[in-house]
DNA sequence: CGAGTGACAGGAC
DNA sequence: TGTCCTGCCACTC
């Protein structure tokens, strides 16, 4: 499986209710340094509508505004639907609802639920 | 085919 | 603690 394509798995797999940085998922990718890719690859987002890009936030724990498919708000209003909390800084509160998939939840490199080829 | 850019992250100053 | 430079992979010109 291509990067790009392990990414947008490792991205589908994100819980709701919580999100994931992009070294996190780069580092589920295989390479901590493919953060950039990672952007890029949400950049494209080819499924949109599988790929929760709005749960995908930098180290900072904000979007960039090139990230304003629809509004940086818009993108708040979707997380906190998802129950992710906000600081006054209006950024997600990484520290409860940083995504804990590295640790032991995520397994997509075996799981057969890929079926993309 | 080669160089540059990009939704980032991490180390150094 | 904050800002700047470098590293990485994929894509475009």
């Amino acid at each position: 499986m291509n990067t790009f394509e392990r990414i947008y798995e490792i991205v589908k797999q994100i819980p709701g209710g919580k999100v994931a940085t992009y070294g996190q998922i780069a580092s589920l990718a295989g390479n901590p340094r493919l953060a950039r890719v990672v952007g890029y690859a949400l950049h494209v987002n080819p499924e949109p509508d599988e790929i929760p890009c709005f749960r995908v936030v930098n180290r900072n724990g904000c979007t960039s505004k090139a990230f304003a498919f629809g509004g940086e708000d818009h993108q708040r209003m979707m997380l906190e639907l998802d129950g992710v909390i906000f600081t006054d800084d209006g950024r997600v509160d990484l520290d409860k609802c940083l995504w804990d998939g590295n640790v032991n939840t995520v397994k997509i490199e075996k799981s057969s639920d890929i079926t993309e080829e």
